[in-house]
DNA sequence: TGTACATCAGTGAACGCGCGTTCACTGATGTAC
DNA sequence: TGTACATCAGTGAACGCGCGTTCACTGATGTAC
């Protein structure tokens, strides 16, 4: 029988993704080191290999859970426009912009994926369309196709829309950017 | 009188920006370091510093060149909304997707560039301004606010589109991604 | 009940490596006299 | 015409540092007998 219960490992792995996730969001992949990141989640930089094969191994993980996680707060949405554009609102809200580390994956890491190894963009690509389904099937159902295209143009509007305004140094012109951001994603919702 | 002719330290200059902005879009700034980068443009690493002052400098000045590029295209561009359609289609375009090395910037870097310090944010928030305004202008000048949110609208669903074209693994997904940015374009435009 | 052993999550030092940056130096040119 | 000197873009070794990864070890627990 191990020193630890059996929730132990799984717990401490938890940890670490839940670390490496606000860390990644924060700083970016390449800037955030493993022994800094097992500092944080309270451990030392050897323990991080007996629970993930390599650091793509854990950013893939991280990935999968990010995506799950956003999945999940869509899905508990009740049905109908309202909801959407209520979530659109959250979602481009200042709050929002000011906390990457518990904020959307998309929008902090998103041309970051483009750039990591296959086993990352496989669970992106996965993650990402079980988000776009989510969105889809709360438009209006007369044309299914026309719903997907309309949720993947809300999800582009959504996530490059908060890139802009984290990036710009106006504070002033990043408030316009994501007010623009609300009003172009209704216009899109209502055709 | 130097070694070399006037011109000379300017031509290396723009040596070094030009082999930075192409590797900074390839394989993101964190991941390219300055020997690498210096070594790219026929230079030792030491001379880095007798063009810039720092690496983030450097992020700076090729984040204010890429835009400046990415403005000229635009504005040489004939007036109307064809010319619009036109640049959409090649902006959303499998060579595009493929060669991020001689693409956009903001679709390459635009999560990193809410990571970077002052300079370059500054920088960032003048050239996107500029090429925001240069497409508004060929929008119809009835209502000119109007006209400013639907060109952020569709440089939004333009960069967050190629980004997720370039994320996903699935290269059947990342055409159907490009084909629905097009026509969320196209209906962005329309209204 | 007591002792030897197995388990295994976590420790922490060490590995080679590339990072951003510094600096004494090179060497081809022009100027001064 | 010849020589001493100034200029300065570029060289390349070196700095301390943090990176991802490895590994011999620790120590608290449970099992075997």
């Amino acid at each position: 029988m191990p020193r630890y219960d059996t929730e132990h490992k799984a717990e401490t792995r938890r940890r670490i993704i839940d670390t490496a996730s606000a860390r990644f969001k924060q700083g970016g992949i390449d800037a955030s080191g493993i022994a800094t990141l097992m500092s944080d989640a309270g451990l030392t930089n050897g323990a991080f290999y007996a629970h993930f094969g390599s650091k793509s191994d854990l950013v893939a993980n991280v990935m999968a859970d990010q995506l799950r996680i956003q999945h999940e707060t869509l899905s508990v949405l009740p049905a109908g426009r309202a909801a959407i554009e209520e979530f659109v609102r959250e979602y481009l809200s200042p709050f929002h912009r000011d906390h990457p580390e518990s904020g959307c994956p998309n929008a902090a890491l998103l041309d970051e994926v483009g750039r990591c190894d296959d086993a990352v963009r496989q669970n992106y690509t996965h993650g990402m369309q079980a988000i776009v389904n989510e969105i889809a099937v709360r438009l209006p159902p007369d044309d299914p196709a026309a719903a997907r295209t309309t949720a993947l143009g809300l999800f582009t509007i959504l996530v490059a829309t908060l890139q802009l305004a984290r990036a710009v140094s106006n504070p002033t012109l990043s408030d316009e950017i994501l007010a623009s951001g609300i009003s172009n994603a209704h216009k899109l919702l209502e055709t």
